[in-house]
DNA sequence: ATGGACAATGTTTTT
DNA sequence: CATTGTCCAT
């Protein structure tokens, strides 16, 4: 097998690359994934390396599985053993292994985003600090820094008042995350990167062991992270990291591309490899990204080049709103569908906040196209899939106080918050934790714990540590999947949720969905079920089997690709956005969110933008975003509109929109009278507007009502009985 | 204890 | 506007 075969001279120097520390500058779509992999195989295949003694991290589960899938290719098999996963999979699995040295147990559970706020609102509570004033999101977010900086709370500095009452915070939200047996995301990093520095032995199993360790989007580590590769690599010191400062786009999170060069000073003689030529896109879209990265400062110049040739030029497009930018997106790729120039699936639209998308649903919603959205947020955060989550948390590990909190009353079962008061304030008493004492009403009760919990509440609550009882027995020997069929059918909780309200059902199918997930993860213990789905990663829920067009932040296109890339909402506020107007570091960090979009696109670049945009449901103007300034013209079709309006008129210079067709209608459309002859994806032919595609099809008033998209005239809405059409095809 | 009605308040980005 | 929290009547 040869593994140098249709590489260039650069990636062959970096695959080959001997021992000792390696850095691997890369631009976008330079082939840093295929260095990183055949370098793997190359290791193993030529260098005699066993898997076990590789560790490979990459930035999302997607990531590492299809590593694993390509390495495994390219030796057929002999991959067991190998290490790879992301930073804080890679953590939760070490810290299982090592509790013993740590404050939690090996069944500790890992809490949410939702869950870590909570926590520090009841830090809030019980220092009673004022949490209008003291923001337990802001809060939040200045102790996950901290962490991601390696400071704990002692560590942390009271120079002003506002630290002196965080570093209150952070001690009491530490001791309640213990209480709970939990770690949050942060500490994942943070207890591992803490027990290698504290614990010789226990670091120097783990560095003996990994004779190479691998790094991915090396520019994106935080301090924490920067530590445990340099722990793991402190025995071996084979450690090849690929990285791009221009693609830094997770400062906010603690990443410091700085890290790029502290690897050069702390190790001097590291080997600098730089890959240039990129694979991917047209040098147009090269061009375009370079103008627009060219303008921060500090940065080392990189010429992209590709032998791809110019390419088409970027389409720019100014929207009279921003429904009307949606309904362009969509419009343009009904076009290109139709003159079979792509499929639906080569698109992505990406936009800089989620909320943006919702727009763009709507569009694609009202065009009758299906769509696919990147996101875990989206769906782990629904409350039903938080409330699942909690029971099989809570039958995990009783000791996590806001599952138990969260699930203690559901179906509502007669305990509120006085009852959980008491609850809490007993257990405190026996120096236990809630969930503990709970479990203990099963046995016996004693005469100071009736007393306080009160006769009826105590029945209610025993009631219940029944049910707990019972599945957690019922976890020592089924799967995950039976367990949480046992708990939604003996909480009733589809009565629950589907009041057979179009939301109900909507609930209900995202439980359905959720046991799914469960049904592919059956052979997981219950353990590893809940550490996958707390780690599951907005690309990692990416479908790449249906044909569909992708909606997806700028963060989550991180590390993808697409022949067709629309970028929207550029307008200042937006993009950049407008909580980084004042910080030139955070304007560079939102020119280099804009510069990983355009270098997504492998052929076509929309940049679009709005003149007027809704906020909080009103209309405003906004501007242009600065960034479409740097760019040349010339690499850049310019579909801004001739001056149409006069004075204070306004005038269309587009067909209007077709009479949006509302959601609610498209499903409820239930048994009509009449039976559509015609359905979305049909070809057909008009007489005088020639061939278009059917994009939605209803019946009103006892007539067939069809959205056409017509190559010669565009979007039109006929009547079939009237309009003389002719299917051409399915 | 529960659920409904109103108010207030808020928007990056994510493991 | 759309979600989340708070108050109040049952």
């Amino acid at each position: 097998m040869d593994f140098l075969k249709d590489l260039n001279n650069q990636q062959k120097q970096a695959v080959t690359a001997g021992t000792g520390p390696v850095l691997v500058l890369a631009g976008p779509g330079s082939g840093k994934t295929r260095v990183l992999t055949q370098r793997i195989a190359y290791l193993i295949a030529r260098q005699g390396v066993r898997p076990f003694n590789i560790l490979a991290v990459t930035f999302t589960n997607k990531a590492a599985k299809e590593m694993e899938e390509r390495v495994t290719d390219l030796l057929s098999g002999q991959t067991n053993g190998l290490t790879l996963g992301t930073f804080h999979g890679i953590c939760a699995r070490i810290l299982r292994r090592e509790a013993d040295h740590l404050p939690v147990t090996s069944s500790y559970v890992i809490f949410d985003a939702d869950d870590q706020v909570s926590l520090v609102k009841q830090a809030l509570k019980d220092l009673n600090l004022d949490d209008k004033i003291h923001r337990p999101l802001s809060v939040h977010a200045t102790i996950s820094n901290a962490k991601n900086d390696l400071l704990g709370p002692e560590d942390f500095p009271p120079n002003t008042y506002r630290d002196e009452v965080i570093r209150r915070v952070y001690q009491r939200y530490q001791e309640l995350l213990l209480l709970s047996n939990g770690v949050d995301f942060d500490d994942l990093l943070l207890y591992t990167a803490r027990l290698f520095d504290e614990n010789e032995e226990v670091r120097k199993r783990y560095a003996r062991r990994y004779e190479h360790v691998l790094v991915d989007e090396f520019q994106d580590t935080n301090l924490a992270q920067y530590a445990l590769v340099k722990h793991l690599a402190s025995f071996h010191h084979n450690i090849f990291v690929v990285g791009d400062a221009d693609q830094s786009i997770y400062r906010w999170r603690g990443a410091d591309y700085r890290n790029v060069l502290r690897f050069e000073e702390d190790y001097p003689d590291a080997q600098l490899i730089l890959l240039e030529q990129n694979y991917r896109s047209t040098q147009n879209i090269l061009d375009i990204a370079t103008a627009v990265i060219e303008r921060n400062p500090y940065r080392t110049p990189k010429r992209l080049f590709t032998e791809r040739g110019a390419g088409t030029k970027a389409t720019l497009y100014e929207a009279a709103s921003d429904q009307e930018e949606a309904q362009y997106v969509v419009e343009q790729i009904a076009t290109f569908v139709v003159k079979k120039q792509a499929e639906p699936g080569d698109f992505a639209i990406m936009y800089r906040t989620n909320a943006q998308s919702r727009l763009l649903e709507e569009a694609f919603l009202r065009a009758n196209l299906p769509y696919k959205i990147v996101g875990a947020q989206r769906f782990y955060g629904r409350r039903e899939i938080k409330d699942m989550i909690a029971f099989l948390r809570l039958v995990h590990n009783p000791r996590d106080e806001v599952s138990l909190f969260r699930v203690i009353n559901l179906p509502p079962r007669g305990i509120g918050a006085k009852t959980i008061q008491n609850l809490r304030t007993r257990a405190q008493q026996l120096g236990i934790s809630a969930g503990e004492l709970l479990l203990q009403l099963t046995q016996d009760v004693d005469s100071p714990t009736e007393e306080a919990l009160g006769g009826r509440a105590l029945n209610v609550l025993i009631g219940f540590a029944h049910l707990l009882h019972t599945w957690r027995s019922a976890a020592e020997t089924e799967t995950p999947l039976a367990l949480l069929d046992r708990i939604i059918a003996e909480t009733g909780y589809r009565d629950l949720i589907d009041d057979s309200s179009d939301e109900g059902r909507d609930r209900w199918e995202n439980v359905l969905e959720f046991r799914r997930l469960a049904t592919e993860r059956q052979d997981r213990p219950l353990a590893t079920f809940l550490e996958e789905i707390a780690l599951v990663s907005d690309q990692d829920t990416l479908d790449k089997t249906s044909n569909a067009p992708t909606l997806l932040t700028l963060h989550a296109a991180k590390g993808l690709e697409f022949p067709n890339v629309f970028i929207t909402g550029l307008n200042e506020g937006v993009l950049p956005h407008a909580r980084s107007l004042e910080d030139p570091e955070e304007m560079m960090e939102e020119r280099r969110l804009f510069y990983v979009g355009i270098t997504r696109a492998k052929d076509r670049l929309f940049l679009l933008y709005s003149q007027t945009r809704n906020t909080y449901g009103y209309p405003d103007y906004v501007e242009p975003s600065r960034f479409l300034d740097d760019i040349p013209m010339e690499l850049m079709n310019d579909e801004r509109p001739q001056e149409t309006s006069y004075g204070d008129v306004y005038l269309p210079r587009r067909a209007p929109a077709p009479q949006s067709t509302r959601w609610e209608e498209i499903s409820t459309r239930s048994a009509p009278a009449l039976q559509p002859e015609y359905a979305a994806g049909m070809r057909v032919h008009h007489a005088a507007w020639g061939e278009g595609l059917v994009l939605n099809s209803k019946i009103q008033d006892n007539d067939e009502i069809l959205d056409i998209f017509f190559e010669e005239v565009g979007l039109k809405r006929v009547v079939a009985s009237l309009a003389k059409l002719q299917v051409m095809g399915k």
